[in-house]
DNA sequence: CAACCGTGGGA
DNA sequence: TTCCCAAGGTT
C-alpha cells in the first residue's frame, strides 16, 4: 500500500485533480501570495482576491516597495491580517536579504516571515517543482483516515507521525512531488472532505482503515471550541462636513492589527474621554450588529457623530473615495450603510 | 503548549 | 440561530 500510493494518488490526480486553479505552474512568487491567501482559507474565498493582488503587486520587487498599508488595503476583508503583515516583511527580506531572489531551500524559505515548514514545503514543490513535503489540514484528514490515526493531531508525538507519512510518500523527483503535492491536497478538499466525504470515488477506499471499519465519521477527531464570550463595542462614526471620517491605524498587534477603523471603545463614555469631542453623548445609535471573530464575539453598537474640527490624536479625516488604507470587513459594511 | 489571529458559507 | 470549518504560523 504505501509502495503503490503515489502512484495511485498520480493516476487518480490526473483524472479528477484541479488542473485550471489560477495560480497553478506559475512559479514561486504566484505559489507563494496563493499559500497565503489559502491558509484557513476556502479556495472560492481566495481567487478574486489573488487576482486583485497580482495585479497590483506582480512581483517580489513591487510588494517589497509597497506600503504596509496598500497592502493591507488589499488584504482587507480576507481575515488574519498578520498573515499580510508577514508577506509583506517577507518580500521585504527577500529584497534586502537575497538579492530580489525567493529562496529555494527549505531552510532559507522558512527564514522568511509567515512561511512555516509547510508553506515551504509547498513553495519549494509547487513553486520550484523540487522535492518538498506538506502537512497541511487535508493531508492529516487523509492521513488519519486512511490509516486509522485517532486523537488529538497536534500533538508532538501525532506531528512526528504524519510528517514522517507525509515524506515516506512524496516521491523523490520535483515534478513528480509537485503533482504529488496538488494531489493530496486536492484529494482532501475534492473527496475526503470534513462532511461527507465521497468515499465512493476514493482510489484508497479498500485500504482505508476509516471506510473498512466504518470509522470515517469519527476522523480525524474534531477539535473542541471552547465557548467563545461575546464583548460590546462602540464604533464612534464620526463625519464632518466634507464628509469626512475619523479613522485611525490600529496597533500591529491585535485583532484588525494594521487595518483602519473608525474610534471603537467599550462605551461611549470611554470614548468621550479619550476623544474629547463635543456633544458626544447626544450622538445617536443606528443599529447593532453581531460579528464573529475566531475566539470571541462583539456586539458592535453602530454610533453617528457629526463634528468639525481638529483630528484627535491618533485619529485622521479621512475620505474614503481612494482611500489607500485597509478596512475591517464589518467595519466597511457598517460605514458603506445610509 | 495553548492562545491568538477573520471571514463567509454550509449544515 | 448557532456551530463549525477552510492550502497555518507566531508568540
Amino acid at each position: 500500500m504505501i509502495e503503490r500510493f503515489a502512484g495511485r494518488l498520480r493516476d487518480w490526480h490526473l483524472r479528477h485533480g484541479r488542473h485550471d486553479l489560477p495560480w497553478q505552474r506559475q512559479g514561486p512568487y504566484p505559489t507563494w501570495i496563493s499559500e497565503i491567501m489559502l491558509q484557513q482559507t476556502q479556495v472560492r474565498v481566495v481567487i478574486p482576491y489573488y487576482h486583485a493582488f497580482m495585479e497590483r503587486f506582480p512581483d517580489v520587487e513591487q510588494l517589497a516597495n509597497a506600503s504596509e498599508d496598500e497592502v493591507l488595503k488589499h488584504w482587507a476583508g480576507l481575515g488574519y491580517y498578520a498573515r499580510a503583515r508577514n508577506l509583506h516583511h517577507g518580500a521585504r527580506q527577500v529584497r534586502d536579504l537575497f538579492g530580489g531572489e525567493i529562496p529555494n531551500s527549505l531552510d532559507e524559505l522558512m527564514t522568511l516571515k509567515g512561511i512555516g515548514r509547510s508553506t515551504a514545503g509547498a513553495i519549494l514543490s509547487l513553486g520550484f517543482r523540487q522535492r518538498g513535503v506538506i502537512q497541511d489540514g487535508n493531508v492529516r484528514r487523509v492521513f488519519s483516515r486512511i490509516f486509522g490515526i485517532a486523537g488529538d493531531l497536534t500533538t508532538s508525538v501525532k506531528q512526528r507521525k504524519l510528517w514522517d507519512i507525509a515524506d515516506e510518500l512524496t516521491p523523490a523527483d520535483g515534478e513528480e512531488a509537485a503533482v504529488h503535492t496538488q494531489a493530496m491536497m486536492d484529494l482532501g478538499a475534492l473527496v475526503c472532505t470534513r462532511q461527507r466525504p465521497k468515499c465512493h470515488s476514493c482510489p484508497f477506499r479498500s485500504d482505508c482503515y476509516a471506510y473498512t471499519s466504518d470509522h470515517v465519521a469519527d476522523l480525524p477527531q474534531p477539535k473542541r471550541i471552547r465557548q467563545r464570550k461575546t464583548e460590546d463595542w462602540v464604533v464612534l462614526e464620526v463625519r464632518n462636513s466634507a464628509n469626512q471620517i475619523l479613522l485611525g491605524r490600529r496597533p500591529t498587534q491585535g485583532i484588525w492589527g494594521g487595518l483602519y477603523t473608525p474610534p471603537i471603545d467599550t462605551s461611549l463614555r470611554d470614548l468621550e474621554a479619550t476623544l474629547s469631542l463635543p456633544d458626544l453623548l447626544d450622538s445617536e445609535e443606528v443599529h447593532i450588529k453581531e460579528h464573529a471573530f475566531s475566539h470571541f464575539k462583539v456586539r458592535l453598537h453602530h454610533l453617528r457623530h457629526r463634528f468639525d474640527g481638529l483630528a484627535p490624536p491618533e485619529f485622521e479625516w479621512i475620505d474614503l473615495r481612494g482611500f489607500q488604507g485597509g478596512l475591517p470587513a464589518p467595519i466597511a459594511e457598517l460605514l458603506s450603510k445610509e
